[in-house]
DNA sequence: TTGAAAGCGCTAACAA
DNA sequence: TTGTTAGCGCTTTCAA
């Protein structure tokens, strides 16, 4: 790698100090001479310099770069976020750094550490909430946002929906449209807020409905789990009409592949509801009644939080709620 | 914000130098006393010191950070590609920083000179074919990785696909299962390499096959021009047995709204086919027949080039081909 | 209107 | 085994 044309550089060939050049870099051209700033910029463009934004970051104490850490960068609810989160960071002249944590506490770690190190300015994270000590002593320094996690951490933000109010408002409608059996599709909760506040809610609407609630526990990427909460759907189904409502969207793609195979009649045989709602969910027959997460919002609040913090607006910190909706489509019908 | 720990801090505290400390950090604990090293890490532990990667950057000319542009983050393939991109490029201890360019040359030019003044080591985009000549002077200094363009940029790498090979493959074998038409939505393709294949390749097996081309230019986001594109698909399917081959997903998921409401026979009255395989393919009925991209292998490969260049190993630039494949589902079948 | 010089936090000769 | 010191490229105070 040749060495880079640095500050210097340009100053000796313009024939001025590079206080001059920093100040033109700067758009401070108030004083100074019409002259000099001309010859500055055909340097630099001759030149073709490019500032250093480390030696600048180092300097100022500001990188203006924001990180991000989320669970998988292909679940549409990260994808959705990110987008939003990186549009309205971008506008405030923001830059993202995005890393994946796959959920484990320990990466996530790691991953915050080398943000810090890299002195992002605030980070916006799907904590998986066993960093939360750490969180707190971060967020003292610098904005952190925790997104899908509602866990209290102090001076930190959260934003999240209502998980818990709208699962149960999905199974109390599935109930009232008449099927006797919901059976509730989930990955292992433990630990997780998100699924243990949809399967709250699930259990909520069972308990005012007077319906026994059935969880089935499956695992992404074991056919077999699914296999299993299907064959406890086929028991159901052979005795009342029947829904099925999974967790999230991806829970509900895999169900979804072997659920076809089985040929049942939708919506009248089996129901079919889920938590998210996939990009392919008007696209299947019938098409699906899902509950829509804000995702675009969450981002764009989480940049809005951000940037206002950085520019030295105070923010009160809490978890924010941003609901979700029930849509209802063909996937389900009354009795 | 409270001033951060510095390694001066840490060597004050310790009762050493910075330089012993900087060795800490950098792992050379052989010519180095174990009482030091214990000291150094409990004062750390406790200072809660983090190293300033800016400052070591700034010093080591290395930030260990690659640079990603995509034209949209939620497209599969943008969304496959940076995953395995940035999991390779994890694996070998680098950041990620990804931007948009929403195919803007403008803004795209903005977000690698930005790129460049973070002083990334690498950069791997989607151009748009506009800033070539930048490029150009770019990969003299650091890897460049053209990805889905295969513009001949000297020293840049390109990672793309054999796209006009196997869109004349897919467009011949549904003249081959019985389609007489075959109706080929595509999105303005001027000035975008893989669409002006993709096109072509369709054009070859008309040629070939001695049918007519009929070629239909849609805009997403306007449903007219798919109501239009899809009344000439009506027109057809009226005279002999015809399909509809999509030159993206995201062509095909707006077309696959209205045609559903249209109410064919597929794959009968009607075969649909498209490049890129949806992540919804298997999942509608029928599953369909489509070109699946090795988007994974593609990512993978630019962090490999990547991570060896940075490595120092000599890797000779040029377009690298990745094959893609037919993928035959029930969305088409013979006659 | 311009410049000299100190210093941001770190690394790596070189010296001891 | 450890320390002194000269920068990396930039901003900013103070002086001219």
């Amino acid at each position: 790698m040749p060495k880079r044309t640095t500050i210097q550089d340009v100053a000796r060939a313009a024939g001025v100090s590079v206080t001059t050049v920093s100040r033109y870099l700067n758009g401070r051209y108030d004083s100074m001479s019409e002259k000099t700033r001309e010859k500055i910029a055909a340097v630099i463009a001759e030149l073709g310099y490019r500032p250093n934004a480390l030696a600048k970051g180092l300097k100022a104490q500001r990188t203006e770069t924001v990180g991000a850490i989320v669970v998988n960068m292909s679940y549409p609810f990260c994808v959705g976020f990110l987008r939003a989160f990186s549009r309205t960071l971008g506008e405030a002249g923001y830059h993202l750094m995005v890393a994946e944590s796959e959920g484990d506490a320990r990466r996530e770690r790691q991953l915050i550490e080398s943000f810090v190190a890299n002195r992002v300015e605030a980070i916006a994270l799907q904590t998986s909430g066993d960093n939360n000590d750490y969180l707190a002593d971060l967020a003292r320094e610098m904005p952190v946002v925790l997104v899908d996690r509602a866990f209290a951490i102090p001076n930190a933000y959260a934003i999240g929906t209502n998980n818990r109010d709208v699962s149960r408002e999905m199974a109390w409608q599935l109930f009232d449209l008449g099927y006797h059996w919901v059976v509730y599709l989930t990955e292992d909760a433990r630990g997780i807020p998100t699924r243990t506040d949809r399967l709250e809610g699930y259990l909520e609407a069972c308990r005012v409905a007077l319906r026994e609630p059935v969880v089935m526990r499956v695992r992404r990427g074991d056919p077999a789990s699914f296999r299993k909460a299907l064959a406890h759907v086929a028991a159901c189904a052979c005795k009342a009409r029947t829904a099925v409502y999974t967790a999230n969207g991806l829970v509900l793609m895999e169900c979804y592949r072997s659920l076809r195979a089985l040929g049942y009649q939708v919506p009248d045989q089996l129901g079919i509801a889920t938590f998210d709602e996939p990009d392919w969910a008007d696209l299947v027959d019938p098409p699906l009644t899902c509950v829509r997460q804000p995702v675009e919002q969450m981002g764009e609040t989480a940049g809005q939080i951000i940037t206002a913090r950085l520019r030295g607006e105070e923010v009160a910190s809490g978890i924010l709620v941003v609901p979700s909706s029930v849509v209802m489509g063909g996937s389900t019908a009354r009795d």
